[in-house]
DNA sequence: CTGTTAGCGCGTTCAG
DNA sequence: CTGAACGCGCTAACAG
């Protein structure tokens, strides 16, 4: 009754050939333009869809792209995902998702089972992957599937790359305290020193100040302690209280430390931001500050995008031999924790 | 070289015929004992794995699953999709993600791409679907399809449903207070009022306490009017401070408004959980709060992994007409602010 | 330009 | 119990 219509049955309507209708769908063989009209007409009369799934078999692509990415709690990615999601949709693409554990084994499990989705292409997401995995990428490559990788180095020259540009987010938040004349503005790092505290470092030099940066190396304070950066940038802080206590302006390396800077400056009664500004990077929890923080928004959405379109495009020209490499910039939102210094 | 290997290659090695195999292998057919040991040792051998991706195109039905889900920002959905994913994995199913705009048209354009994957079985999460699409859900049904929801009525008797007890966590939540000798318990609602209140109510009366519930109703702040349910609490509590600055404690009635709440006691210097305190539902800003925050965490990862179970018995046994339905029960998270009353 | 002949890898009838 | 035959829906190499 409601059954599906296949190629076969528009071809028997028009007494033709299955395999002619083939061509005339593809454009691959020649084909008369008459019998091309004739055919799309008959797809409208008969409401015909190609089986991508069925084509899948015999070309051994399907139209589904894949996203491997590393189990976390956070759910940080999840913008990332949905914007992908969104874009591949556009292309009637459907999305897979294979979480690997870090460390864990069952990446090659997921590798067998992009190869038996006939999937089109992947995007490995920075966590998912480490070196140790690359030939297993580059092996990947063979089965004529399209990759990119997050916030790796280069791989491969057929392994386009995604990364973001931490060293100009810092810069450029540091920068716009700095035109709202903040001059003692303090870095509270991690002791994982990303570009964000190099770019932080760059702009106060470049402006002729000087940077201070807590938090990064031989603090007594260690964030390895903690199960929350939060806490750990609010212990931190509380210690290292004489020594920053003239500052106007604090830089947390995240949210979640400048959240921290944010509850610890509160008990020091220190108005924010009158007395003092906070800023942070990741833009992940604006909504649930009071003032709203200011922060250099992760372009993950962007990324998302990007990612998908990469894959498509390697997927649809299958050009070899280069690798792009896309630098996703942040974007600064500013809010109401940072403000104009004035002297007290 | 690297050729996957087929049916017909095991049944070449084996002289038999490559249909033979695939009774061995499925156990459908009759097969004798001693051929099925035979190839179950050639599979050994040679390292044959089926290809489930073919084996799809003639059943109809390849070894995925789906997840529909609404388009947000939060990415709230991020632990029950990784263990939806986690748990499909086991059985070696894969999983694809369907993001829909709420109140979009592009459902339709989903549901087409579950049928075109030849997908097992799908998950549609509160939100993506509403009772108008119900005809559309039940149709899928024709395809063999195996379905449930989440936060949705009974559709059909061959469509599962998990729910989650929000009335007994607002209950427990409450207890819990009560427990610690609060009497004065303020609730801070929103105004949706979800069975989370109700909870709080029966609590409250049970134990004979008067509920005092704030922004349910009428009052002259309303969430609408902002982007922030912090904020609105926090801006709620404010205005109506004289009426509740009594309360020796808050439940708000998620963790963002618990998050306002927390702002405003600060700021009236009122110490958490010393002089008051607070806690909230759904478990998400644990972290990033001082003190942590105590919360009734959603059981979103157990919500991913019953979700992908149902389906999967759904599949494999497939018995029809009579749908389960999982009411998930909350988990209290008690952490820093909560703590016995003390009279001041 | 069209149709023929072969598959892709597997499942489900039927005879033998 | 085994094998032969047909089909899932579509693509790709040839001939005509």
């Amino acid at each position: 009754m409601d059954k599906n219509i296949t190629m076969q049955d528009i071809a028997d309507h028009l007494k033709l050939d299955r395999t002619t209708v083939s061509k005339a769908i593809s454009g691959k063989g020649s084909v008369s333009a008459k019998t091309i009209k004739r055919v799309q007409q008959a797809i409208e009369e008969l409401g015909y869809r190609k089986d991508h799934f069925a084509s899948g078999l015999v070309t051994g692509k399907n139209t589904v792209l894949a996203i491997v990415l590393p189990e976390m709690k956070s759910g940080i990615y999840a913008p990332f995902v949905q914007n992908f999601q969104r874009t591949a949709r556009k292309h009637h693409y459907g999305v897979i998702l294979y979480y690997v554990e870090p460390q864990g084994d069952n990446l090659t499990l997921t590798l067998e089972m992009l190869k038996q989705q006939r999937v089109s292409g992947v995007t490995f997401l920075s966590g998912a992957t480490s070196p140790s995995d690359d030939d297993n990428l580059i092996r990947l490559l063979d089965t004529g599937i399209a990759i990119n990788t997050t916030t790796r180095g280069f791989i491969h020259e057929d392994i386009d790359g995604i990364r973001y540009n931490h060293i100009k987010a810092g810069f450029e938040l540091t920068e716009h305290l700095v035109k709202l004349q903040h001059k003692n503005i303090v870095f509270v790092a991690n002791t994982y020193s990303s570009g964000r505290m190099d770019g932080y470092k760059k702009a106060m030099q470049s402006y002729g100040l000087q940077p201070v940066v807590i938090g990064d190396k031989q603090s007594a304070v260690k964030p390895s302690d903690y199960q929350s950066l939060t806490k750990f940038s609010y212990d931190l802080l509380m210690q290292e209280w004489d020594r920053v206590k003239d500052a106007s302006a604090f830089i947390g390396c995240n949210d979640d430390v400048a959240l921290g800077i944010m509850h610890l400056l509160k008990e020091k009664n220190v108005s924010i931001p009158k007395d003092c500004s906070v800023a942070g990077f990741d833009d992940l929890y604006a909504d649930v500050t009071i003032p709203q923080l200011t922060s250099m928004r992760f372009p993950l959405s962007e990324g998302g995008e990007k990612a998908a379109e990469l894959l498509l495009k390697r997927i649809h020209a299958n050009e070899k031999g280069f690798s792009t490499s896309l630098l996703l910039d942040y974007e600064l939102i500013d809010r109401e924790s940072t403000a104009m210094y004035t002297a007290h």
